[in-house]
DNA sequence: GTGAAAGCGCTAACAT
DNA sequence: ATGTTAGCGCTTTCAC
């Protein structure tokens, strides 16, 4: 005889309140036809008995589960670090709850969905991750819809994604550099087999290209921290020093900052102008003073869960873009 | 018929595979009693069907589900992110999975914990998140473990809790700032009535009377940055100046430092000393160099895992403290 | 080692 | 509006 077992079930509360099992299941079902007496009378015994309804054993009869996997391919990352944090308040207010996997680097994703499966969550969310395509076909056959956020699937496999207006965005900080006086650019990217960093990068290029610039010079330093000094070396050191630098996310930006300032003296804003993308926390912070371009990090999880619950789910090949601003601080102030 | 019911059963893999339900629920439940042919002809019954067993059901009988409920109170501060990260790793390679509620400021948990407590879950984790003695005790009569991470609850409701040792850090924190030459010490505090802010001040303050110094000067921060911006402008407008501060955590140091470069234009470690308390990654920042008590955060975590995982789990009423280690850095070389 | 049968706690027709 | 009856998909005796 198992501690659990002790648990008082809905049967226990029938009998408690004179009144069948599946009484006591309407009562806890929000809209069930029952009588308010009798409901009165099932939440008393309910109360009575410490009973809670066992939400494993109606999931297994609704085949799906109330909870949603999330996967985040870049735990460490700031935005989506905020992204998580209102994704949970989100889905909690609609009776959601999230089951969470980190995925360090370019890890095998497939082995959580894999996992969450099993549970018949009612979906699966990626954060900053790719699912392969089998998987991605897994779940289809299984009826779970898969949302990518902050990165959109590459073709053909397609999927449903919530994503900034990365070239847009990236457009306009070249534009702003521009406006300011900078003239040799120069461009950190991030993980080049990402929509957003190809498309942040594209965005940059084009728009100097367009303006009848040269391309500017490039590095390469995969949204880490880590290989953005390097990349921000690399491209301090070069002859003609490059005027500003556009990096891919925020966290390669702030790594740029100390670079340049540290190992180069440089001052940051008047020497070297540093845009950075997705407006993290720090980026305002007054040692960094971060131009960037700000993502809506509210506006996008408000999207995706609304992607989530909508039943009609057509099978939407565009991803939804969400518009950024511009966000002009003192790292892109020549002055 | 619903689109889920679709799903391939230990049914409907048994009648492929020629044998029973039961002999299909022992070819996926390592270390039964079954032959290995008889596995054998299961598993390859089960690949040819995509056949994936439903944890649900097994939930259902077992009372438990594999899920671990993690409650984090401080979503923001990236010691607790680290945490959850690292919580992440550890626990889907024992086969357990999380379930993630975040609690801003000093929300309800137990709207949380009670949600977690219908999906029967193994056990309930709270980072830096505190439990209503009533909800405590249901959670004791449900048999679900509950473990305080990063903070110890009040008496006389004990939980088994994992924290280091701050009293003992922050004495090493003021030892060091004497060492220094810093004499006119200040102090910002957490929140006031966490075990954490309490051991940092008390064990702060009883190392400088100790000393026969006075006691320092204080503001309160709550581990808030916005707070500790007006707790750290507070403290330097008094005469005399303060010439260094101690913050509860790394995320009040950091907010200290800027008020006190930007807005009073000092020089941080000479004219100024600052020191935090975990080690957050910004902290080793070369903007910032705090020096800081570094909390080691996968020990902490796997301590955490070994208490969650032990079965003959006694009610452990002291806290486990982990020792952390005196990581000084430039914020209080006065040289 | 393997199959038959009995549930785990609940929801969903179906009667009444 | 309410009780009865089947299951949801699995684990677990209990025989054999």
């Amino acid at each position: 005889m198992s501690k659990r077992s002790s648990l008082p079930s809905a049967h226990d509360v029938a009998r408690l309140a004179g009144v069948s099992q599946a009484a006591v299941s309407r009562a806890f079902t929000p809209g069930a036809s029952i009588a308010a007496g009798t409901r009165d009378k099932v939440v008393a015994a309910a109360k009575a008995l410490g009973y809670r309804p066992n939400l494993l054993a109606r999931s297994l009869i609704k085949g799906r589960s109330g909870i949603v996997g999330v996967v985040i391919g870049n735990p460490r990352y700031p935005f989506f670090q905020a992204a998580l944090d209102a994704l949970s308040t989100r889905l909690s207010q609609v009776g959601k709850h999230i089951l969470v996997y980190t995925a360090d680097e370019n890890a095998i994703v497939d082995a959580h969905v894999e996992e969450l499966l099993k549970y018949r969550v009612d979906a699966v969310l990626l954060l900053a991750a790719s699912l392969s395509p089998a998987m991605t076909d897994q779940c289809r056959a299984e009826d779970v819809p898969v949302i990518s956020f902050g990165r959109s699937p590459p073709p053909p496999a397609s999927l449903p994604s919530v994503v900034g207006d990365n070239a847009a965005g990236a457009a306009k900080i070249a534009e702003h550099m521009l406006e300011q006086g900078y003239r040799r650019l120069a461009l950190i990217a991030g993980t080049p087999d990402t929509s957003s960093s190809r498309e942040r990068e594209a965005g940059f290029v084009e728009h100097l290209v367009a303006e009848g610039l040269p391309p500017p010079e490039r590095a390469v330093g995969y949204f880490r921290r880590e290989a953005a000094f390097a990349a921000a070396r690399s491209l301090l050191a070069r002859r003609p020093r490059p005027e500003a630098i556009f990096c891919a996310n925020d966290d390669m930006a702030l790594a740029a900052i100390e670079v340049a300032r540290f190992e180069f003296g440089l001052e940051i804003g008047r020497e070297l102008g540093v845009a950075g993308f997705d407006d993290i926390e720090q980026a305002s912070w007054r040692s960094f003073d971060l131009t960037t371009y700000s993502l809506p990090v509210m506006p996008m999880v408000d999207l995706t869960v609304g992607i989530l619950l909508d039943e009609a789910q057509p099978a939407l090949a565009a991803p939804a873009v969400v518009q950024g601003a511009l966000l002009v601080r003192g790292s892109t102030q020549r002055s």
